[in-house]
DNA sequence: ATAATTAATTACTAGCCAGTAGATTTAGAA
DNA sequence: TTCTAAATCTACTGGCTAGTAATTAATTAT
């Protein structure tokens, strides 16, 4: 039977769940239309509920944009670190690091480009806050491209502009890759993994 | 003495000026602020006119956009097309066109950003007609990878997956070269097309 | 000079939308 | 069941902006 703790817990993670959908349909939103031109109204419409319902979740609009870039850039670099955490050389580290982030990016591709587009529309200190997680995002790729350069398995003339290319060919892929399209998403990663390693010059 | 024919001549040179005008600090008005939070009072108060006057060069606020995004990607376009109408070689001719249109990119920054960001505010037919020039552009960089391909110049699996990646690194650009920061704009040019020939494969 | 035409302005409206106040429904507790 | 609190909705407004009609200013032609 349910105690009044359990029941406590079931409704945080309902509210946390309700914030998810929200981001979710948001980014279709945002995505198909842009940001500035979709409604609240069209975004309650998408979830059947009412535009008010959204304000007991969201302070206003742009900290549902903030939510969405936030998570889009956080979760690449999740990958990113779980890479990092593992003790593989640069370079299949690298590969590893390249092929996470681009799974997120394919899964999560309304919530990149929104980010991408939108960005210009966040608040100052969102903006400052997801910058630094893009900082971060692009420190790790630095770091790692910088190691793997000086172990002699990369060959760069400028690691910090060399992970700034990754970090394009990365962003860069909702602009050819179809979802069901003739591509599968497996080999999609696979070409931005090769093309990520003719970037630093890697060996082979 | 001004003849009539020269006075209409001169007036029609005087309107040119004038749209392009509109276009110029319009492309810096959307660059900074985004289309839709641009007001076409804003952009008639940089242009010390008023709203009206914008009216009687463009038929309305989408006309202008669309305008811009056609300036930024035919530009480009036509620094490639100079650069195929040389007989070079694949691989000369590929750094020529890498190295001609990521000119017009540091250039035009704020006319290729703006076109890559709201894109999807064009109306139907616009957007028909730009993309065909971004399909243009596609396929010439396709075409001389595919030549240098045959030739053994270049070493690529898909040379139109990888005229994708070359134009992403040309749109990259904006995304981290500074005007006036610390890399001028020709070392910023070599690099990408040291990045381009990376990409394709070419020896050296 | 002056009439005719072209260029640009002033002053307005119609529609849209983020955000809110207050009513209503739903769910949980006693 | 009834009471209370939380969740959600109905109905509204204030501000803003694309687009326009009517007017004035500037050019050009006669």
């Amino acid at each position: 039977m349910a105690s009044a703790a359990n029941k406590r817990q079931l409704k945080v993670e309902v509210v946390a769940y309700k914030r998810q959908r929200i981001l979710e349909e948001g980014s279709r939103l945002f995505f198909a239309r842009g940001y500035e031109a979709s409604t609240l109204d069209m975004l309650a419409d998408r979830l059947h509920v009412t535009k008010p319902f959204l304000y007991s979740y969201y302070r206003n609009k742009g900290e549902i944009l903030s939510a969405i870039c936030e998570t889009g850039i956080r979760e690449s670099l999740e990958a990113m670190e779980a890479a990092r955490d593992t003790s593989a050389s640069p370079r299949d580290m690298l590969a590893m690091m390249v092929a996470g982030s681009a799974r997120v990016v394919i899964e999560r591709q309304e919530y990149i480009v929104v980010y991408q587009r939108e960005m210009k529309n966040l608040v100052r200190d969102d903006a400052r806050r997801i910058l630094n997680l893009r900082r971060d995002f692009d420190h790790l790729i630095a770091n790692v491209v910088e190691d793997g350069e000086h172990r002699g398995q990369f060959k760069v003339a400028d690691p910090g502009l060399a992970a700034v290319w990754i970090g394009g060919l990365l962003s860069w892929i909702p602009n050819w890759y179809v979802p069901g399209g003739s591509r599968s998403a497996d080999e999609v990663v696979d070409h931005v993994v090769n093309a990520s390693m003719r970037l630093v010059g890697a060996a082979g």
